[in-house]
DNA sequence: TGACTGGCATTTTTT
DNA sequence: ATGCCAGTCA
């Protein structure tokens, strides 16, 4: 192959000094030490030597994949198959990509600078349709516009075609328009199926947005990958090149992958085959916009003469954990397959217990925090960067933050809004984007009245009028309204110095002026500073230092085109990691992430499994989401604790609710039913109690006569399950739905009272007081009888 | 132009 | 309950 020419190839001193796996003659007829590969068990070290042909490495959760991933692209690159810039890598997330680059630099020196295609999808792309981008209508410095950006555009077209707002909102238009996207549909290539979405007007509104995006010389999210699917589909010459360049693809995270993403693989494929995917279809959970569990499923069938290697061993979790989180996993059908199995000790088992209501939650879960960190639990001690709360919505992060908050527990939270997506943020940004590129006409009208300047409605509309007539840029729009005196005196007077300061603005930045000196200029000149300063709201002091940080970020890049580049494809949050605390996330955002102690509430079904999901995509759904029990679990490396409550506030209400199907799917063996506190004075645990002296205390206490207890008993018999005699086996023996009769009176949670009117194979039909008849499952009922005991 | 009010929904989220 | 939006009134 030749390539030991190229100086980029050398590898720091440290790998050669401790390479006992080869000899000196090796070494002197130039084979390449290879430290990478010793410690890798037999399948991880398949992976990574595996390199010729398509590639499915089936990594279940822990199992060491990244480490295999980047072993892999080393020792391509130790063995001198291709050069940096001949592999592509792509990932999902910023972070993972950094990641890998870090893991890689650490290997190989600063080889991985030379990897110009390790990104995310988007940001390859991006690169990508830069070089491209006049085959798709686009001048190649496009703007890329965000999910904001994307909504109010199309907000403009809903008005414009006359559609009532509020019945066809303009989220429901992105969703069509992101699902087609993802997709990589085209205007032109609509399935007929699809043509009656969002009242039939979709795919008009679709090309409109389409070619307004053009006019703007922009995209969004959703056309990088689509543009360049499309490009290679219709340019060969194009798709070849990249297939000759591309001697080696690695995919991470691939049951994420959407359809277009998938057929952009395929095309780049097309030309090496050596594509190796790397995934775990047991931790698919992003169904919902527009990932394809099918991707991973069919990789066999869609890259013929494929080596399939699986990745068993774990060693993240103790044996109870993983066997907890595989008993869950099971039940789901159409899996490709995995046992996952580790050496790791048997631990402690899986805890669960039930709460009166979700306050009681949060605060046992507070006080399990404490004695965790004490090590009164039996084990630990563990420090607060050692636990987490994963929940199923954020807005159950609510509870946990108010009475954190309440008992001074340091928390964080992981994955709220992010910083580029503040609005103080976003308005500074538009000032930006707008002196850079004076035809951003949507960073214009962002703000061209912010701060207030006295440019109402009337004002916009003018210039939007101008701008239409005359086919020139907002911006420009404006100078013209400013010299005709289009506009009254007091309002023309500000327009024309907004203008002019844009111009300067403009002029510096080509000038090449210090990008930190104008985006100040751009921050005091425009007012904008000053009007948070004015702003007596709480939160202003926050954004002023919010926009300190944005200036101080700009050090970080050579000019502000390459800032604004970075914004727009890079959006997270740094979270100050100055004293220990307590993560609090979604099981989304937790997926990649291992803790010690994990605690997962709030197992109820219609929140987990959710509702909503269920009622969407029915069986799918149901699959989903027991996914995310799976991944929820699998995060936990020595304790996981699952909770749920009998009752919760919701909507403003005490609803009351079921435990989680997914609970009586643990396995009994794996799992350590604990005494909620007020059966047991705050005390549980098998060092503490014995069965009996649980039973006693439990024979005791108060609560057992409560409504709300003896309500859940009942309902747990109602699943099938022996009732509850003590809090100790709180559902865990329920198994099946409950059986009803025709005509019997029920009650479900949403659409009330009811009367059944056909039956079968686990879902009832049922004709409702006040929601009409409905096809549901049998879960979801009680019978009318003990409904009416609920006290609420 | 800005403050107020009433209606309405209220999962997950990266780029 | 709560927050967000749009529409209304001063």
């Amino acid at each position: 192959m030749g390539l030991s020419s190229h100086g980029a190839l050398g590898y720091g001193a440290a790998m050669t000094e401790n390479s006992p796996n080869i000899s000196l003659s090796q070494r002197a007829m130039g084979v390449r030490p290879s430290p990478y590969l010793e410690g890798l068990n037999p399948a991880q070290r398949a992976a990574v030597e595996t390199l010729d042909g398509p590639v499915l490495m089936l990594a279940g959760a822990g199992t060491g994949k990244t480490r295999a991933l980047t072993a892999r692209i080393v020792h391509i690159l130790n063995t001198q198959r291709a050069y940096p810039r001949q592999i592509l890598a792509v990932t999902f997330t910023n972070k993972a990509a950094r990641e890998m680059r870090l893991r890689i630099n650490a290997m190989l020196g600063d080889q991985a600078e030379g990897m110009a295609w390790l990104g995310t999808f988007h940001s390859v792309c991006v690169k990508l349709l830069r070089r491209h981008a006049e085959l798709v209508g686009l001048r190649p410095d496009f703007t890329i516009l965000d999910s904001d950006d994307q909504l109010r555009l199309m907000k403009q077209l809903i008005i414009a075609a006359n559609i009532d707002e509020k019945r066809w909102p303009a989220r429901a238009l992105a969703n069509v328009i992101d699902g087609w996207k993802n997709k990589a549909i085209a205007p032109d290539s609509i399935p007929t199926s699809d043509a009656s979405f969002y009242d039939g007007r979709a795919m008009r509104l679709y090309a409109e947005y389409q070619e307004r995006l053009r006019q703007l010389n922009a995209v969004d999210f959703g056309d990088l990958l689509m543009h360049m699917v499309r490009i290679f589909q219709k340019y060969p010459d194009v798709l070849q090149k990249y297939q000759q360049d591309f001697k080696y693809i690695l995919v991470d995270e691939y049951q994420d992958t959407n359809v277009a993403q998938y057929l952009w693989l395929r095309l780049l494929a097309g030309g090496h085959s050596n594509i190796c995917c790397v995934g775990d279809d047991d931790q698919s959970i992003y169904g919902w916009r527009g990932a394809e569990v099918g991707n991973i499923l069919r990789f066999e069938r869609d890259f013929p003469g494929a080596t399939v290697i699986r990745l068993e061993q774990n060693y993240r979790s103790t044996g109870h954990i993983l066997a907890a989180a595989s008993g869950v996993i099971a039940k789901n059908g159409g899996r490709l397959g995995k046992t996952l199995w580790t050496q790791s000790y048997m631990g402690e088992k899986v805890r669960l217990i039930g709460h009166w209501d979700n306050e009681e939650e949060a605060r046992w879960v507070g006080e399990e925090i404490e004695a965790l960190q004490r090590g009164t639990r039996g084990i630990g001690p563990f420090e607060l960067d050692d636990m987490a709360i994963l929940v199923r919505a954020s807005h159950q992060m609510r509870g946990f933050e108010d009475r954190f908050l309440a008992i001074g527990l340091p928390y964080r939270v992981i994955g709220g809004p992010r910083f580029y997506e503040r609005l103080e943020i976003r308005d500074a940004m538009a000032y930006f984007r707008l002196a850079v590129s004076s035809t951003d006409d949507l960073a214009f009208e962002r703000i061209v009245n912010t701060p207030k300047r006295g440019l109402g409605e009337k004002a916009v509309q003018t210039i939007q009028r101008t701008a239409r007539e005359r086919g020139m840029s907002l911006l420009d729009a404006a100078g013209v309204v400013v010299e005709q005196r289009l506009l009254g005196g007091k309002a023309l007077a500000s327009l024309g110095g907004l203008v002019q300061q844009f111009y300067r603005w403009h002029d510096a930045v080509l000038a090449g002026r210090s990008h930190i000196e104008i985006a100040e200029e751009i921050l005091d000149g425009s007012g904008y500073t000053t009007m948070w300063q004015n702003e007596k709201t709480p939160d202003a002091e926050g954004r002023l230092e919010n926009l300190k940080e944005l200036v101080k970020s700009l050090d970080n890049f050579e000019n502000m085109q390459g800032f604004l580049e970075h914004v727009s494809l890079v959006a997270e949050n740094e979270s100050d990691d100055s004293q220990p605390q307590i993560s609090i996330m979604t099981l989304h955002a937790a997926k990649g992430l291992e803790f010690p102690v994990v605690f997962l509430p709030g197992w109820e079904d219609g929140i987990f499994p959710s509702q909503r999901s269920l009622d969407e995509s029915g069986l799918a759904a149901l699959e989903e989401e027991r996914r995310l029990a799976y991944v929820g679990i699998t995060r936990a490396e020595r304790v996981a604790i699952i909770s749920f409550a009998a009752t919760r506030f919701f909507h403003g209400q005490r609803q009351s609710m079921l435990p989680s199907r997914f609970i009586d799917e643990l396995p009994h063996d794996d799992v350590e039913v604990l005494t909620p506190p007020t059966l047991n004075n705050g005390h549980y645990g098998a060092a503490s109690s014995s069965p009996a002296q649980v039973e006693e205390r439990a024979a005791k206490a108060d609560v057992y006569n409560s409504p709300g207890w003896q309500r859940m008993q009942s309902r747990s018999v109602q699943r099938g399950a022996g009732g509850m005699k003590s809090a100790r086996n709180v559902v865990i023996d329920a198994v099946a739905s409950p059986v009803f009769e025709l005509g019997q009176r029920v009650f479900h949670q949403k659409f009330g009272y009811g009367a059944v009117t056909a039956l079968d194979a686990g879902k009832v039909m049922v004709a409702f007081d006040k929601a009409g008849e409905k096809h549901l499952m049998a879960h979801f009922l009680v019978p009318a009888a003990q409904a009416d005991d609920i006290p609420f």
